[in-house]
DNA sequence: GATACAAGTGGGAAATAGTGGGAGATTTAG
DNA sequence: CTAAATCTCCCACTATTTCCCACTTGTATC
């Protein structure tokens, strides 16, 4: 399970080293995609197709334009990858600029995915969580979860 | 599978090259076909006979005379194409001019299709999608992603 | 505290992809 | 039948990408 949040460096060339914990559980072929809230997804290529075929799969015809729109965007919004010889990715320049990646991005693991954010959105985004979080809690202990 | 975008210039003589990672999947003959949402559609010479067997096989699940316009919209409108030494397609003058394309193309992946953008038109339509982004984080839980 | 190892970062060189242009072949018009 | 225009195929240039190597930093071990 990828867990665990790390702040790493994009370089000139757009290339991302993905943190040592996570690299086994990730193999050498990954798809990044566009994801929710301003972050991007990377998934182990088998999880991805997982996806891929849950999302055509489901009632989903080229021929229903919401259909059309999702599709393209994961889709077309996505990019398979190969993890080079020392761990580290190649973030697509439309990729980049989409989440607005420079300099410093935080690499956080959540469960079966990787999100890649802006370090500052990040922080900001887990702050505003913090701040929810009684609220938050209230409400899982309402729903019997906690 | 097609996924990822990619921006190309479509030259004086109506050539575009495809992206290099496309070529091996499309294989040597393409079609182009006129496509939904202002686009043009391109499929591997194989992935069309099925398109085509689907588009011919779904007479009833429409009007008749809907149907039958649509069909011809999609068989009287398509193109053979040879794929060049380099990789170029040769885009038709009628569907150039159907899809709006000229100087930068959107080149993007949609699983089993290319679709062949205006650059502005692609970036406007996801803008658009983008902002819909309850419907996007509804249907990313409905196929288990978050 | 010094040394060895692992992880992250950066940069250079070779290979490849994308673009543009030209010559010969083919078609169309006069 | 000739000339012009168009189309196809091929070659060449440039920019980008990919691969590899080296440096630095931090951590663990002796």
């Amino acid at each position: 399970m990828l867990i665990g949040e790390y702040i790493h460096a994009l370089d000139d060339k757009n290339r991302l080293s993905l943190p040592a914990k996570f690299r086994k559980e990730l193999g050498r072929k990954v798809v990044v995609a566009p994801g929710l809230d301003g972050c991007l997804f990377v998934f182990a290529d088998k999880e991805w197709k997982d996806i891929a075929d849950r999302l055509s799969g489901s009632e989903g015809s080229m021929l229903q334009s919401d259909n059309r729109g999702f599709n393209r965007r994961m889709f077309g919004g996505a990019a398979e990858a190969e993890i080079d010889s020392i761990g580290r990715v190649l973030i697509p320049e439309f990729l980049k600029n989409m989440a607005e990646l420079s300099g410093k991005v935080a690499v956080v693991g959540v469960k079966n995915r990787l999100e890649l954010w802006n370090e500052k959105a990040w922080h900001e985004y887990r702050d505003v969580v913090e701040k929810k979080a009684d609220t938050l809690a209230e409400r899982l202990g309402q729903i019997g979860v906690l």
